[in-house]
DNA sequence: AGCACGCCGACT
DNA sequence: GTCGGCGTGCTC
């Protein structure tokens, strides 16, 4: 038996290795796979998922081997003989494996759907094995607590107590500062042991406590984990929109379900938005689960990265928590993925490969045969859409875990406010007094100054109707250069209408002895950025902190700015949508929102969805636990839809209204968009290059129910001095789209002139 | 992406 | 006469 099937796979050739020694890698940043050969003797058993370093042309490279000693390397080897090429040797292997073999099936999707190469996939998945170097590692010690102790030092013996083990003085950090000089001290006094050594010793976390608050639960909450977990027990695909209110008690739901996967010996994936990575929830999560939490996101040192994902690969770890990227962590036996905040903007990557962790997020389920919940308080369109549709199970949670009364919402119509009649430029009498009363009653208020106010729009000023494209149903922006009106989906150009379709008044005509009239259309669209100015002059006793990009440049800074908020040290915020989002601040109790409409009019299919996702978040922060809290919305479009369903709080009659919209206009979710983007330092190059990319599409979307839009000059037409051009492509199926890349790609040879990208459901038109 | 090979302009 | 520009093509 044995010889029989030593006799058939002998004969390959002489020189060949054998396939046992065979193994076929991917290099970033190249597409297709290469062959080279090992010794087992020398580098032991290789698999899939080790990087090696391969001699590639005439340096050396790392590589990720995809596949070893399979059919593929036997067909490799024919085809290599025939062409006469040789096989080298690989120079040298990582000592463990850098993935699991088993989530090469995701990778591989991940690279088809995005018609990018697995090596440039597995490039931004994987992080850059680091050696681990020794570094101390701290436990409670044998010594009775005696005398006194700081609250910097009882905090972190609180910590090391919570963690019942060995910790490092890096993990440590992750929920709290931890002084050297501090951890010192207490080794000192024996009230903790110190040790140095390379690794997290293996059964640090291995038997968790867990802990299940079932009980603590609402019925609703209940239902929800129930409902869930049953796909955790026997495990099986299945989607959740999970649609909970500010307050709701989502994480409780999350919670719970984590524990039920890590009941069952499985793994649990949280994707957050990068916002909400703060110490308090990795806090939060790590008390409640008794249990390491692996942190992943983008700030992270190359040795805590690697650190984080060794943990996870091996299976000692079991949870990550992690913003975007986190969604290509190597989890064992996933048992459950959490998508919180579902509708943020920030899992879309926006750069290199665009791709969408909720999207990717759902096919991981899909693939590992495991729940996923999508949470939200105001679900994206696609995600509420497919939950109609059947696609998703819907789960609401309609009750505030503290029962507040419900906001109460004032609507300003700047347009009926005369100028003189302002406190400040942009400060309504209304506003001014809101937050006044506010601070009166020695409550905190927000104020939402939203100031991506970069393309101007026109406005006519005897109604409330702003100029849009005739074809895309978008704003149309202004250019003041040559006094005319672009759409920058489609390229429609026009000079500024002389009718109002709105109202149909018309432009005065100007007569050359009378003094010129008002234009019928004034140009909005510029910033607010002076209001915390305007603010401090009109208030000048209140304590005014702004949180924004500039006053909060890292993690750090945003939580120390919250932290003042909670404190009281603070009575007014003023930010930008940073403020949206963060921890309970019961103390507020008013938010005020300078102008609705900054968003409202870029252009951007999705621009309603945004804003009103935008307000109903901050409108929020208003009045939790018993005070009935108080919103006042400034606007010059008072009959808007996300203004007066984020003022009713209908989120319902939101989603309907728009997604009839979006039907009418075939956008998502009813059509897929694929965007295509070309730029190149020389206008003209980008130019003629768009025309001719989009004459290929075009040609590629003939006869296919694809319609092509364009090509015309993205928004931001010039970004660090390459123009670029963009062409839309509307499709019913992704799939569709996927075959238009692969024809564009192998029509047009590589090009050094003029780039170009690919944007698969792009999330804005930038 | 690198790094070669290869065929046309201003320099020791 | 050579040094060097960057166009095109390959890497197991």
């Amino acid at each position: 038996m044995s010889q029989l099937s030593l006799l058939e796979t002998q004969p390959v050739a002489p020189s060949a290795p054998p396939l046992d020694r065979l193994l076929s890698v991917v290099v970033p940043p190249l597409e297709g796979e290469f062959l080279y050969s090992f010794d087992p003797a020398v580098h032991g058993e290789l698999l899939a998922g080790r990087i090696v370093s391969v001699q590639f042309g005439r340096r050396s490279v790392p590589a990720f081997v995809v596949s070893a000693g399979s059919e593929r390397e036997a067909a490799a080897v024919r085809d290599m003989e025939q062409r006469a090429v040789r096989v080298k040797p690989i120079l040298s292997e990582a000592p463990i494996p850098a993935f699991r073999p088993e989530h090469l099936e995701f990778y591989q999707w991940i690279a088809r759907y995005y018609a990018e190469p697995l090596s440039k996939i597995l490039d931004l998945a994987i992080p850059a094995p680091a050696p681990s170097k020794p570094e101390p590692f701290l436990r409670r010690g044998a010594a009775a607590l005696e005398g006194r102790l700081g609250p910097a030092q009882r905090s972190i013996l609180e910590r090391l107590e919570l963690a019942g083990g060995w910790l490092s003085l890096s993990d440590l950090r992750r929920a709290g500062p931890a002084a050297a000089a501090t951890v010192r001290g207490l080794v000192e006094r024996g009230l903790i042991e110190q040790e140095l050594r390379a690794e997290q010793s293996p059964n640090a976390s291995a038997t968790p406590e867990l802990l299940s608050l079932k009980d603590s639960l609402t019925a609703e909450q209940a239902g929800a984990v129930s409902a869930i977990a049953s796909h955790i027990e026997s495990p099986s695909f299945a989607s959740f929109l999970l649609h909970g209110v500010t307050g709701s008690g989502k994480t409780e739901v999350y919670l719970e379900l984590i524990v039920e996967a890590l009941k069952r010996g499985r793994s649990a994936l949280v994707v957050v938005p990068e916002i909400a990575l703060t110490p308090q929830l990795i806090d939060r999560f790590e008390k409640r689960l008794k249990h390491r939490v692996a942190l992943l996101h983008s700030s992270l040192s190359g040795k805590e990265r690697w650190d984080s994902w060794k943990g996870l690969l091996s299976g000692s770890l079991r949870v990550a928590v992690g913003a975007r990227s986190a969604i290509f962590a190597p989890m064992k036996d996933l048992g459950v993925v959490i998508i919180d905040e579902e509708h943020d903007a920030s899992f879309k990557q926006n750069e290199g490969i665009r791709y969408h962790a909720r999207d990717l997020a759902l096919v991981r389920a899909k693939l590992c045969a495991c729940p996923i919940v999508l949470g939200s308080a105001t679900p994206s369109l696609e995600t509420f859409h497919n939950a109609k549709t059947g696609k998703h199970s819907y789960l609401e949670l309609t009750h505030r875990f503290f029962s507040s009364p419900p906001l109460k919402y004032e609507m300003i119509d700047l347009n009926r406010v005369k100028p003189w009649e302002m406190p400040s430029k942009g400060v309504s009498p209304q506003l001014l007094t809101g937050l006044l009363d506010t601070l009166k009653a020695g409550e905190q208020a927000f104020v939402l100054y939203n100031r991506r106010g970069f393309a101007s729009y026109l406005q006519c000023s005897g109604c409330e109707h702003v100029v849009g494209c005739p074809h895309c149903s978008v704003t149309l922006t202004y250019h003041r250069n040559n006094n005319s009106l672009l759409c920058h989906f489609c390229g429609h150009s026009s000079p500024p209408p002389v009718v109002c379709a709105g109202c149909g008044a018309r432009e005065p005509i100007p007569e050359p002895d009378k003094p010129e009239k008002e234009p019928l259309f004034t140009q909005r669209g510029a910033g607010t950025e002076r209001v915390a100015e305007e603010l401090a002059a009109l208030i000048p006793d209140a304590r005014i902190a702004k949180l924004d990009r500039d006053s909060a440049k890292s993690i750090e800074d945003y939580v120390e700015i919250l932290r003042r908020v909670r404190e009281r040290e603070v009575d007014i915020l003023v930010g930008t949508q940073m403020i949206a989002k963060g921890h309970d601040l019961p103390d507020v109790t008013f938010v005020g929102i300078v102008d609705c409409d900054v968003g409202l009019h870029m252009p951007d299919f999705r621009a309603s969805e945004r804003s009103f996702q935008l307000l109903t978040q901050v409108a929020g922060r208003a009045g939790r636990r018993d005070k009935r809290g108080k919103v006042v919305l400034q606007t010059r479009v008072p009959s808007h839809a996300s203004l007066k369903c984020t003022a009713s709080s209908d989120y319902l009659a939101f989603a309907a209204g728009e997604l009839q919209l979006r039907q009418a206009l075939e956008y998502p979710p009813f059509q897929r968009l694929l965007r295509i983007i070309i730029a190149a330092e020389d206008k003209t190059v980008a130019q003629q290059w768009a025309r001719h990319v989009s004459e290929i599409t075009q040609a590629a979307c003939e006869g296919r129910g694809v319609s092509v839009l364009g090509p015309a000059p993205a928004p931001l037409e010039k970004i660090r001095s390459h123009w670029r051009y963009h062409i839309l492509c509307k499709a019913p199926s992704a799939s569709l789209l996927q075959s238009i890349m692969q024809r564009i790609k192998s029509a047009l040879p590589e090009q050094k002139k003029a780039r170009l990208l690919f944007d698969l459901d792009p999330q804005d038109m930038l």
